[in-house]
DNA sequence: AAGTAAACGAGACGGTACGTCGTGTCTTCCG
DNA sequence: CGGAAGACACGACGTACCGTCTCGTTTACTT
């Protein structure tokens, strides 16, 4: 899987011709550094540069603004939703919805991400990378698994897999994000055992 | 009843537009405004204070910050959830969620509500009256719908009210603002009779 | 007579409304501590600023850039030309003349003259100020003592003052500014006598 | 052609390694013709390189700072003073006058000469190249004709040369550049025949 | 003719200053 | 005497150049 090699550019292609790759990755790292010891709010992106040792330009010419930079230190940081066969359907899907859980209770995700869905409100760009970069991979990694259990028969055929994805990974944002409550593992166990027993239906 | 007495009779009450208001209805007014032209990002305090003929200081001196002031401007612009006994559940319940629907797919508060939610991550005040003020009252409200439901027995006695409604706001803020999807009312018909079908129970 | 009245505007009129006073003496002086420090070339605005205690935005209120704030500052720091009536023509002009050596000699202007000429060269509102606040006082105060000169008879009736005070100028600023020689006082008195003797002629 | 072999030694002076020459000469047309778009003060090194489809180290490599190149670029442009022996002496020093007028009256002068010296405020190696490259060799030229005047009996065996040359270029200088007064040929004759009316003695 | 070292174009780099903007406080002055 | 108007200190913004540097790519001289 070569999520690593991945990491510098900005995109895939229209990145910009970088000498110094170090420069890059000690950017990205300061910025995870400065996000977790003063917030989304109070980091600057010339306190960022000026910590990591570079000038704000080589910041400004890799990353527009500092939401995009956030988005591309955090990237990387974020834990992933397994999908291994475990040949136990069950158990695969409390895996993810565990992986979910531990995603959207993290203190650093829950800090900045309602800022980056705040900046990505006007900022179309923003928004695609929030939703392709983000959200989507795990959104498909986690279908894989559910759609697995579908062909198991350990769900019905015609599961709206999506939907309950999606009133998962909302339930979850809306609780650890807006309500503040913890994410603990009874509600986890709770929404796994509910889709397990009666998950949405397409229509 | 507001505490001014009409100090200018004279305009009575076909006054056009915001002349003649208190201070801080004038404030607020503007800020609705002002935000619904700009945008968050782009309003500043003192845009709004000058716009609405008023000292900076006259709008610190009632609310912290612009987020504070954001909110006390829209809460009273949002729609409210019905709670009208109509002797028929399953037509209130759709009326709920058409009114949480109607909420959070508001062009209005897919602009704003992040950025109240990002500020409220760094501001426990703001946080807290985010939830008392604005998230709380309307889950009251619904809850007091679906307990009707069970009491009737449209619902069964440990049907999980919170978690459905926690489900259902989840998944419309989820799409409606970080998927940017529209909250079509397919979606809205097919939560409310999945619900009735198979709700989340209670542990 | 009110020179000290009219330290503080920007020009006569147009001065944007000031209400700390002391402020904008404390840049006027900081600036000219600043430029005796390092130079015209090397301050900064935002050094000036800051050493003054001041925000830069309050420099830029009052002074569009460096050159304007330097005139501000260096203008009344500036000697003066005596006028005083002697009843001695020959000593009057020899007044004039050491004071005008005393101005182009000085370290200060053959360091700051010349930065405010080039940027006058690309700012017309500067160079207007330039000549009519610093040069032409002191000219008219020169031409007063030779017209004087000329009415006792020291000085042919026909005597073309303008241009002997700009032969006089021309030569201190070229040979102090541009030659850097020393304006020492046998080149004065030489200057002196050899008007005295055959002054240029109007035509 | 001898020039080819000379590619780092034995060149003018302290050695400018150029393999290509043509650049060279690309970078002072390029500069002249930014100098004259623009300006001094908003032409930048960087700017004049690409405009000369040259690296910035290139310029760099053979001249210090902006004011250098400068020099360099406007010392070949400038109109020169004439010496032929014209077996008229005041024909002569009119037009040695009348080139001085040209030099000092010439728009590139005015805007370019004061940034020139403001720079060599602050660099005594600019300051020497000015006086040596730029001043001395028009003032030596001029010096030829005048003495040539003395030898002739045009002026007095006693007459102060170099102060006469002093003063017109003064005047000059003032007039145009500090006063932004035209140099129109009465003032050139009124300084030449009160020169040969009254030329200032050596003491 | 291929090999090698330099000078080159291009422009990224760490910096510094720019001039603007928004913040939250504080002062002036008007109605 | 309260409030609008906005000056104030502060600090981040994003831009422009600076002068240095590191990249390949020519180019001109070895061998």
């Amino acid at each position: 899987m070569g999520e690593k090699r991945n990491l510098h550019p900005l995109s895939d292609e229209q990145s910009a011709p970088v000498r110094d790759l170090a420069a890059r990755e000690r950017i990205l790292a300061t910025t995870l550094r400065v996000l977790s010891r003063v917030g989304y709010a109070k980091a600057t992106i010339g306190g960022i540069a000026q910590e990591a040792g570079v000038g704000k330009a080589t910041v400004y010419r890799s990353w527009p603004h500092k939401a995009a930079l956030t988005l591309d230190a955090v990237r990387a940081q974020l834990p992933d939703i397994p999908v291994d066969d475990l040949d136990d359907s069950p158990r695969e899907i409390l895996a993810v919805a565990r992986a979910l859980a531990g995603l959207y209770g993290a203190p650093q995700v829950r800090a900045i991400l309602p800022a980056l869905i705040s900046d990505a409100a006007t900022d179309p760009e923003l928004a695609h990378r929030l939703r392709t970069e983000l959200v989507e991979p795990r959104r498909d990694r986690s279908a894989t698994v559910l759609h697995r259990a579908v062909t198991r028969g350990a769900l019905p055929a015609d599961t709206d897999v999506l939907t309950l994805l999606d009133l998962w990974a909302g339930l979850m944002l809306f609780r650890s994000v807006v309500l503040c409550d913890p994410l603990d593992d009874r509600t986890v166990h709770s929404l796994v055992s509910a889709a397990l027993a009666a998950p949405p239906r397409l229509p």
